[in-house]
DNA sequence: CGTCCTTTAAACAGTG
DNA sequence: GCACTGTTTAAAGGAC
């Protein structure tokens, strides 16, 4: 392409730097086991005949584990063993190399995949999170390894004072004690799967002894926990703790998330910053908002999550009120939460759905990229498929730009989740495939909104056209005016595609603002600003209406519950039969406040979500979905545009992006580590 | 095949 | 002179 020769692509040469964050994660996850056996923070009170009985216990657990592994490695293979390493013995991935499982893709393959856009960008933003909650699990493993060092330091600093306990004992304790963590960094990945297929039916509030039994083959939750106090609380170590409570506690968020973010969730104030999959009961609530005030999951920005309240909550104080008074203990709320857990049941399912069909097209794809015929951009790759630094240095040879490294814009704040990037996936390539022709469809704001995440970190061409593009920065804008710079901005922020070649898009912009009718500029006292002719545009947009089904599918199902998630799983939901969505969860707001939380978690930062209301616009998907009815049938709201996508616009932790004018130059280094 | 639409590229003018 | 903004033209490609 000849665009940078334009004047903008001067000072590129050196701006763009190299994501790091990505690899370096998994690297660290890694390199926990080996550094584990350093740790000689020796501990406490825990005697002989405990150790030995943890010890026989962890032996039976392991036991375990490895039958469960093995099931399921028999069971769920077509899930993800179609391309399982084969050198990699089952029994002993660790959690890092396990983690990788999903990721297995070639980047080729994911670049194919993404530039043919065979897979919907929900799917692949479902894969996306999901990916990053994973990551997150094993942030929070390692801070709470870390934790666990240093007061395992501590107590010894205090035993040694006290002279209390032998150094003997110490050690071998220490060491049981990292063997449980390091398989509760094995049991993440078997967990999930184990999730999938087992669910949150194991999880019900009313009975406790029941929903342990599954989980607790690869968990054993209450002792873990046991085990923890003994090792870290000297002076409580005599008291017994596995309570119906605390198995309880247990249990439910051994489903939400897994084990070691749960233990720290309870145990390490520091670790639990996310909890992404978290089924939230009240119980739990009480216990991680008292130390982690201010990222409790069932509040935000002054309202109560909990599905279907949404009261407000002036200060964190009166919602913890609100909370324990409204949804205490009781049959409603546990009736509540056991849609919830439905919920997350049918979201793990369809995830594992999702992913394996995931699978099996990259897999498709990847044997039709060997072909010699096809590979449209054969050098256009990343070096790594684990997201590791290295895929940056493989830049494409025919985008002269270093490739930009979206290392996570989303969530700038929250590194946790952001190690999930589309580092992987950058560069679409040299040729623009005009596949977009195929979605030429205006798109609304729930279209954009449902993908902006996706869009946001990969750079991906979003298929939409410059105008409908334009058109939503506009409508997004408080005043639903922009001047051109702020166009720009607005396109580089939600969209890592466009962080390169800016002169070919800005003047496409420029060229869409003075062509269309549709987009009238306003001359202010500080310029000109661009604001939107709904009418006009609304004119233009009974055009052709083809392309991939499944888009379209997946436009019109959104609209009518407009979070991404939402969108994404109701095609898909549709696609499988899965009934319960339609029933249980379409219906209330249930699902909706779980998708909204989850991306708003996995985000970081958030506005309001008003997913009921904000753009559903269902008046847009027949229009989108090739139903050429009558142009307005709805007066157009601007509104709209204040629905999802107004969330991600403060998704960036610096709202003013006044400076990226160069952003091209400096694209997104501000969340790099 | 023609038309429409979109994208890309480029030239040009006005302005600060 | 330069960068930015805005307009306009042209060409190419895809969809209908």
């Amino acid at each position: 392409m000849m665009q940078e020769s334009g004047p903008e692509t001067k000072s590129n040469g050196s701006a763009i730097q190299n994501g790091s964050s990505s690899s370096s994660h998994l690297l660290e996850c890694g390199s926990l086991r080996e550094v584990r056996s350093n740790g000689e923070a020796p501990a406490s009170d825990v005697g002989s005949a405990d150790l030995a009985h943890v010890q026989q216990q962890q032996a039976l657990q392991v036991a375990r584990q490895l039958l469960l592994q093995q099931q399921q490695q028999q069971q769920v293979s077509g899930l993800k063993s179609p391309k399982r390493n084969d050198k990699q013995p089952a029994l002993q991935v660790p959690v890092s190399v396990a983690m990788m499982t999903p990721q297995v893709i070639t980047p080729q393959q994911m670049q194919q995949i993404l530039q043919q856009q065979v897979l919907s960008p929900q799917q692949l933003q479902v894969l996306l999170q999901q990916q990053q909650a994973l990551m997150l699990q094993q942030q929070q493993l390692q801070e709470f390894y870390k934790k666990q060092q240093e007061q395992l330091q501590l107590q010894l600093l205090q035993q040694q004072h006290a002279g209390k306990q032998p150094k003997e004992q110490v050690a071998p304790q220490q060491l049981a004690f990292q063997q449980q963590l390091l398989q509760m960094q094995q049991l993440q990945q078997q967990h999930l799967l184990s999730l999938q297929r087992q669910g949150l039916l194991t999880l019900q509030p009313g009975q406790p002894s029941l929903p342990l039994q599954p989980l607790a083959q690869g968990m054993i939750p209450t002792e873990l926990q046991q085990l923890w106090k003994e090792v870290t609380s000297a002076h409580t170590a005599e008291e017994t703790t596995g309570n119906n409570h605390s198995s309880l506690d247990l249990t439910t968020t051994c489903v939400s998330s897994s084990a070691p973010s749960k233990t720290s969730l309870i145990m390490n104030p520091h670790a639990s910053t996310n909890g992404q999959l978290s089924v939230h009961t009240p119980k739990r609530e009480s216990l991680s908002h008292e130390e982690h005030p201010h990222s409790h999951p069932l509040y935000g920005h002054g309202v109560c999550k909990w599905p279907g309240c949404e009261a407000v909550c002036e200060d964190f104080q009166s919602f913890l009120k609100h909370l324990n008074s409204e949804h205490a203990l009781d049959d409603r709320s546990t009736a509540q939460c056991r849609v919830q857990m439905q919920v997350v049941q049918q979201l793990e399912l369809q995830l594992a759905k999702d992913k394996e069909r995931l699978q099996a097209m990259m897999t498709h794809l990847h044997v039709k990229s060997t072909e010699p015929k096809a590979a449209p951009q054969p050098l256009n790759l990343v070096s790594s498929v684990t997201l590791s630094k290295s895929a940056s240095e493989a830049s494409p040879q025919s985008l002269p730009h270093t490739p930009t490294t979206p290392t996570a814009p989303i969530t700038p704040n929250t590194q946790g989740p952001s190690v999930i990037t589309t580092t992987s996936m950058h560069t679409v390539g040299p040729i623009r495939r005009r596949y977009s022709d195929k979605y030429n469809v205006p798109i609304s704001s729930a279209d954009i909104a449902q993908n902006q995440e996706f869009y946001k970190n990969a750079e991906v061409r979003p298929p939409f056209t410059y105008a409908s593009l334009i058109r939503q920065a506009i409508l997004e804008s408080p005043e639903k005016q922009l001047t051109l710079n702020e166009i720009y901005n607005w396109f580089t922020r939600m969209f890592a595609y466009f962080r390169r070649n800016a002169a070919t898009w800005k003047n496409a912009v420029r060229h869409n603002l003075s062509l269309h009718k549709c987009f009238v500029r306003v001359e202010n006292v500080k310029g000109a600003v661009w604001t939107v002719d709904e009418v006009e545009f609304q004119k233009r947009r009974p055009q052709k209406i083809s392309g991939n089904p499944s888009l379209i599918k997946n436009m019109q199902s959104s609209h009518a519950y407009c979070t991404p998630l939402n969108a994404a799983l109701q095609a898909s939901m549709a696609e499988n039969s899965i009934p319960l969505y339609t029933t249980a969860s379409m219906g209330n707001p249930t699902l909706g406040n779980l998708a909204s939380t989850m991306r708003e978690e996995l985000n970081g930062a958030m506005e309001h979500t008003n997913s009921n209301e904000s753009d559903s616009s269902p008046g847009r998907s027949p229009v989108q979905s090739g139903h050429p009815v009558h142009v307005k049938e709805e007066p157009l709201d601007p509104e709209e545009a204040e629905g999802p996508l107004s969330l991600v616009t403060t998704a960036n932790h610096s709202p003013d992006f006044d400076h990226d004018r160069d952003y091209e130059d400096e694209p997104v280094n501000e969340d790099m580590e």
